[in-house]
This record gives structure tokens, C-alpha cells and sequence, in this order.
DNA sequence: TGCAAATGGTTTAAGGACTAAACCTCATGC
DNA sequence: GCATGAGGTTTAGTCCTTAAACCATTTGCA
């Protein structure tokens, strides 16, 4: 890989910052398809493609999936199980599976990524709070029938989603759908890429009743703006939303700054 | 290098796209060091960075300039020299020149990279169209008076370019100037990014009389909604102003389209 | 009870990309 | 006419990746 041993190669926005002023300037960074792929893994477990507790594809059929080798696999593997994120098992029925405890609020996870490239993650928070409210507004133009089905059955999911895990995933699709709706690749790209790069390194975000209240409300609002075709208020409400994710997460980060600090 | 050879692997839109749904899914291709050199290079023509007719520098300054080998630049000079980019002369004083004639409305160019990926650049109009206005108010909210600065300087060397290169450059480092006045380096990247990929298959876009005049207009306009932090009228602009631009490209492209079919 | 199957673990050979460093050739300005 | 600054060439070595064969460990099922 590239960093020290146990310091994986997230490579925090990845092609989504570099606001590169000289395309000569920076050197080049090769990205070796190993850490792409210890990417990638990340990345679905991040948008909750698999979840904790849930067995990952053999490394057999990751690798044709991936388009890589089985040994290349094994290496992307190997450095996620080294570093906590996937534990392994062997024999029939065994593989590797997604750990429970990497996910939300853990202190490890924020001392790792979050604060070392927390001036990126402002960025990133600024970007997402000017961008969505712009991807929501579109939506509300744009959307099918097809894609108010879409939103209103993720919508229904998250109101019914039964825990923290559920909840989480039900989100991701809910946003996903609002982004498909805008019928551009590029900006549900964006969108995709920004979420998962945030919510990366939080699992879930931090989590209370009266925030879950809220944020159904915020979701609802955001559904029912993007169905019924009010650009407007899609960015308002989107721009409240991210807000309110930007702030719980700078509340976390402070809590593990002032831990930190006495030590 | 990736394709066939003569046909340069740009990768267009290379992680500015990629609405990739399912993180494992898509095969993961190695963007190697190589093609990496080629697209910065590529990239720093097409933002004007080297203007036609000028040296690059040499083998031996652009290694550390971009952190590879003399080897893996020789390579990627190579790749194009062959292709018709570059111009190679030997001995003191010699080096690679950027060719004059890869550039404004190239049926070659067009038919190329444009054509090929016509998909693609759809989607990238409709992004730039929304993502530009938003820029744009964002700057006329956030500018300083540095940038002010910056944006007006840039403005005047417009009016004064004497040529279409010179014209082109002063484009790019106005709309440049814009993109960092909102001082967050996702959307530089952003604007940046797309920037050069849309230009990048045309050199200097279209051009006639009347086309540079309501350019200048539309650019004037811009730059004065941005200092007088105006974003409604800064979005606006922008609007209208990469509309046209796209318009411009649309025709050029069924043009060639055109000249095509009877052949 | 034991074997077949599915899974991770290991080894090896070969190819390709990239680096590093030395050396050659060409053109030119002093 | 020769020192200089450019590209051109060669070579050895390292690391990444692939491919394929084979080992070790579980478990389901006959």
C-alpha cells in the first residue's frame, strides 16, 4: 500500500477536491490497484452495501467482480482485516465479515481520518451544503413518476427502519433516489462520492431521538418538495438537512478533541 | 499505455463522472503513471498554461516538476509526439513544442474525443449549466477584495487580447478567478476540472465577431455582478454565459457531423 | 462417520510498469 | 571549436499484479 502499515490509504476526496491551481505542480500519486480496491470495500460498507455482521463476497468472486486478481483481492483484504475493519473466518462458511464497532461515533475512527484531514473535511462540508441544496432543486424540476416512486418508497423505508444500521441504509437510499432524480451522472456522482467520503468515517452519524425526529421531518419535508415539484423549498429543506449532519458531526469531533486534550 | 495505440487515453470526465451505482460492480482500471503524465499535460494545454508554439520544459525539469522519472515522462512525451500534439527538436535550444493546429474546431479533434463521447459531454453541459451558476453566486457572495481584484485584472486582459490564444487564456483565468473567490477547493477542482475537459477538445471554442462580442459582454457582466456581490445576477450570468458556450459546441459538432455522413 | 465442498492460506513463476543512473547524439551559442 | 543543454538509448533492478496450482480448515450432508 502507500502509508504506514495500519494506516490505510482512504485518501480522504480523492478526485473530488484537488483543486489542483497547476496540473504540472503536484507530483503524481500512483494509485495502485490495491488501494483502489481497499477503496472500494470501504466505500460499500460506508453507503451500507454490506453492513455490520454481514459476510462479504469470497475473495473468488470479488475478484472477477473487481477485474482483479485473487491475490490483489487477498492484499485489499488482508490490510482491512489488519486494521479492524473485517474480521475473517475460515472453513466452509467462513469469509470475511463487516465488524460492528467501526462504525458510529468510534473514537478510533475519528482520531484516524476525520481529525488528521479535518481541513478537508471543511471543505468538503462547505461544498456539500452549497451543492445539495442545488442537486435537491434539480431534482424537484426534474423528477419522474418513476422517481417519486422511488423516493417515496426510501422515505417509507426510513420511517420504518427498525435501528441505527436500518436507518442508515434507508437514508442512503433515500438521498441516492433524490440524486437520481435529477437525471445527471455527474451530480449523482458528486453527491454519491461526497456522502460516502462523510459518512466514512462515522458509520452512521451520532444518533438521539429527538435528532432521528428531526431529521424524519427534514427527510419528509425533502421528499414531499422533490414529489410535488418546489425547486425552492427541495433547497431550502436539503440546505437545512446537511446543516444539521455538518453540526452533529463537529459536535462529535469536539467531544474527541477535548478527551484528547487532557491526556 | 490503455487503447489502441495513437488514441490517447484522456479518460474523459476520469472521476468527475463515474455515477457509479455499486461500488464493487465496475472492473477497476489502473490509471497508470503513465497516462496520468499524458492527462496533465493535456490538461495544462487545454487551461492555457502552455500556449501553442511554446516549449514545454524540459525532460530533465518536468520529472521532479510532477514526481516521476525522466523514463515515465519520455513515455507519456512520446505518446504525444506521436499522436500530433507535440513537436520534438533536437539539440540546444531544442525541446517539445506545442503544435498550433490541435486546437480551435479540429474535425479532428472533434471526431476524436467529442463524438466518441457524446453521451458523456451531455451530461457534462447539464452539469456545467448547473454547477457554473452556483459557483458563480457563491463567488459574488464570498469574493474579497483580493479577488476582486484578480477578477477585474482578468477582465481587462480580455478586452485586450490581441488573438485567440490570448483570448482563450484570459478566459480561463477569469473564470478561474471567479472559481477561487468562493474559496472552497471542491468547487475549484470542480470548475476547474470540467473547464478543461470541455475545452480541452476544442483549443479556443468557436469564434466570430459577433460571438466575441457578446462574450466580452456576458464576461463584463459576470465579473461586475460578482464585485458588486450581486448572486442573483451573478447566477444568472453565468447561466446564459455557458449556454452559450455549449451552444457554440453543439454546433461545431453537427457540423462535422454533417461533413461526415456523405462520406 | 466420513467425504465432498466451500472457504481462506500459501507458494511460485512470469510479465509489466517504473525508477535510477550512466552514457550517446545532436544542435547551438560563445 | 568546444562547452552546454537539449533529446535518445541502454541496462539493471524493484515492486505490483496476474495466474495457477496446491494446502488447511470447517461444515453440511450422505
Amino acid at each position: 500500500m502507500t502509508g504506514r502499515p495500519g494506516d490505510l490509504d482512504l485518501d480522504v476526496l480523492a478526485s473530488v477536491d484537488t483543486g489542483t491551481s497547476d496540473p504540472l505542480g503536484e507530483p503524481i500519486v500512483s494509485r495502485h490497484v490495491g488501494d483502489q480496491v481497499v477503496d472500494r470495500l470501504v466505500t460499500a460498507v460506508a453507503l451500507g452495501v454490506y453492513v455490520p455482521g454481514q459476510r462479504l463476497p469470497s475473495e473468488r468472486d470479488l475478484a472477477p467482480m473487481l477485474g482483479v486478481s485473487r491475490s490483489t483481492v487477498r492484499d485489499a483484504l488482508r490490510t482491512l482485516t489488519d486494521t479492524g475493519y473485517l474480521e475473517v473466518r475460515r472453513g466452509r462458511n467462513g469469509g470475511y465479515f463487516v465488524l460492528a464497532d467501526w462504525g458510529p461515533s468510534s473514537a478510533e475512527m475519528v482520531r484516524r481520518h476525520l481529525i488528521p484531514n479535518w481541513q478537508h473535511f471543511e471543505a468538503l462540508f462547505d461544498a456539500r451544503t452549497l451543492l445539495e441544496p442545488l442537486i435537491a432543486s434539480t431534482a424537484a424540476t426534474r423528477r419522474t413518476p418513476a422517481d417519486c416512486e422511488a423516493i417515496t418508497h426510501a422515505l417509507q423505508a426510513y420511517g420504518d427502519a427498525p435501528d441505527r444500521e436500518g436507518s442508515r441504509q434507508a437514508d442512503e437510499r433515500l438521498h441516492r433516489a433524490v440524486a437520481e432524480a435529477t437525471h445527471n451522472p455527474v451530480l449523482l456522482g458528486l453527491s454519491s462520492r461526497i456522502r460516502s467520503r462523510v459518512s466514512l468515517n462515522l458509520g452512521a452519524e451520532p444518533y438521539s431521538d429527538q435528532v432521528r425526529r428531526s431529521a424524519l421531518d427534514q427527510h419528509q419535508a425533502l421528499a414531499r418538495a422533490v414529489v410535488e415539484g418546489d425547486p425552492a423549498s427541495a433547497a431550502e429543506v436539503a440546505g437545512r438537512h446537511f446543516t444539521l449532519s455538518e453540526n452533529m458531526i463537529r459536535d462529535l469531533v469536539s467531544r474527541v478533541r477535548q478527551d484528547e486534550e487532557p491526556g
